[in-house]
DNA sequence: TCTGGGGTCCTAGGACCC
DNA sequence: TCTGGGGTCCTAGGACCC
């Protein structure tokens, strides 16, 4: 069936038919399904938003919204001057302002995702309202027979002839709609690059196809922002280059683009001419778990500096403990005025889960940092390591599943474990561990303890003026 | 644009090992 | 004590994304 020879470019076998799918403006889209009088509406969905109050910046804006010029991380209060809230008198264009409501959008998310894995084989969550499908065996490139073709007004090209994988795509965007409730816009090429970029051409509530042999051209007049990892700064750069289209960002010679850029460069240059042989992969775990908040103004107060990071660090040690992660890194970020970043970090000999060393570690990274006023602080937990636990209690049996791990909690080690009884299971689970580093972890132990500039600089270095 | 929160990946330089 | 080269791990910073 459907012999259509689009070998060209393509690396031998058939094309992959790649779905990237986009919930448009997600967290006002939810906020409407619950109150569906705000359809039509201009829609503010803020963070650090409260009823009434003017602090906050905005998460998403529907589009009706963005008609008057708010935007994704707008303070809140500038988006008021633009679009008064409804409820203040009878103003004449008003906005609905609403604070973010994670827990019920990841519920919405849910629901979506489901339908997602039922639609393909291989589902690549990127976040609460993205993912990637491999579709490939679900579906072809080849054309519809057509004849009985209603009519529709599709995608860019003007006779184009419509394909299989086109009607697939709209079924699972008419899914989404008709069980959920909520718009996506739906993106259709032989490679995730591309697929990203056709789901972003016809927002929202859009569906673009690109079929293997219409990559190039599809791509070529687009500005090079419009390529996936290429933001400001690339922009800029390339623009210094004349290199102002994916068209000319083809046509440039990687090498002189890996020189400038290193290896991103020639992976541009590739992703502008359509090359993308990355597979689709199932969304793996986290690397990272972090939490961070601003002080509403840059503060030197030791004091609260150190409050902000304590109850930031059992924050993320909670989160870490609740997914059953365990970590051997622990780290601060320190936002300094203007906006200066700084981050410090300190890796422990073995995984670790375990909330007061996390306070402790942060809080002495934070001393280097208690003479300079601070807007931000951030805490973050890394190199995780998952189903440690799990493992050690059943003793290499089949890895318990997270309601028992969670459940288990409370008994045994995990939650009381010090740096020592860390390090020795990971000693008895993992071969990694040598003498030298459990040498280190016996000495790195005492750095816990009373004195606490008894310990090598190492890890130390940074507080020490 | 004067800046919210949660992530990912890459690179450069230093420490350390063989 | 000096010198070589290769590899790995770690930290800090940067760019980017949603």
């Amino acid at each position: 069936m459907t012999f259509e020879a689009f070998t060209e470019t393509e690396t031998d076998d058939e094309p992959r038919i790649i779905l990237h799918v986009d919930m448009d403006c997600f967290y006002a889209s939810c906020e409407r399904l619950r109150e569906p009088a705000l359809r039509g509406e201009p829609v503010v969905v803020g963070m650090g938003y409260e009823a009434g109050e003017p602090h906050g910046a905005v998460a998403t804006a529907s589009y009706e919204a963005r008609e008057y010029g708010i935007d994704s991380a707008q303070p809140i209060s500038q988006a008021l001057d633009a679009l008064p809230r409804a409820a203040d008198s009878a103003t004449d264009p008003a906005g609905y302002y609403r604070p973010v409501d994670l827990a019920f959008y990841e519920d919405v998310a849910g629901d979506v995702k489901e339908i997602l894995h039922s639609c393909a084989d291989v589902v690549r969550e990127v976040s609460i309202d993205e993912a990637y499908l491999d579709v490939t065996d679900r579906t072809s490139w080849g054309l519809v027979d057509d004849a009985d073709g209603d009519a529709g007004s599709d995608d860019g090209g003007a006779d184009d002839p419509r394909t299989i994988a086109e009607g697939y795509a709209r079924h699972v965007k008419q899914r989404i709609s008709r069980e959920v409730g909520v718009p996506a816009s739906v993106g259709v090429a032989p490679n995730m690059a591309t697929a990203k970029i056709a789901s972003d051409y016809d927002k929202p509530d859009g569906l673009t196809v690109v079929r293997p042999g219409e990559v190039a051209d599809f791509l070529e007049p687009l500005p090079v922002a419009a390529i996936h990892g290429v933001g400001p700064v690339t922009e800029r750069e390339l623009a210094e280059l004349g290199i102002e289209t994916a068209g000319d960002l083809a046509a440039a010679d990687p090498t002189v683009l890996a020189d400038r850029f290193g290896e991103r460069g020639r992976e541009l240059v590739a992703r502008a001419r359509g090359d993308d042989d990355r597979e689709v992969t199932p969304t793996g775990r986290p690397k990272s778990l972090s939490r961070e908040s601003a002080f509403t103004e840059p503060t030197e107060k030791t004091e609260a500096k150190r409050e902000q990071v304590s109850a930031l660090a059992a924050d993320v040690a909670a989160r870490a403990r609740s997914r059953d992660a365990m970590y051997q890194t622990v780290g601060i970020k320190v936002v300094t005025p203007p906006f200066d970043i700084n981050t410090r970090a300190s890796s422990l000999p073995g995984p670790i889960d375990d909330p007061d060393l996390v306070e402790s570690i942060a809080l002495e990274l934070l001393e280097e940092f208690d003479d300079d006023p601070v807007r931000k602080l951030g805490v973050r937990v890394s190199k995780l390591s998952f189903g440690v636990r799990a493992q050690a209690r059943l003793d290499g049996f089949a890895e318990a599943s997270p309601g028992e791990a969670a459940a288990n909690q409370g008994g045994n080690r995990a939650g009381t474990a010090d740096i020592t009884t860390a390090v020795d299971a990971d000693t008895q689970l993992t071969d990694w561990v040598d003498d030298d580093a459990a040498l280190a972890a016996s000495q790195d132990t005492s750095r816990e303890q009373p004195d606490e500039h008894d310990r090598d600089g190492q890890a130390s270095l940074g507080s020490f003026d």
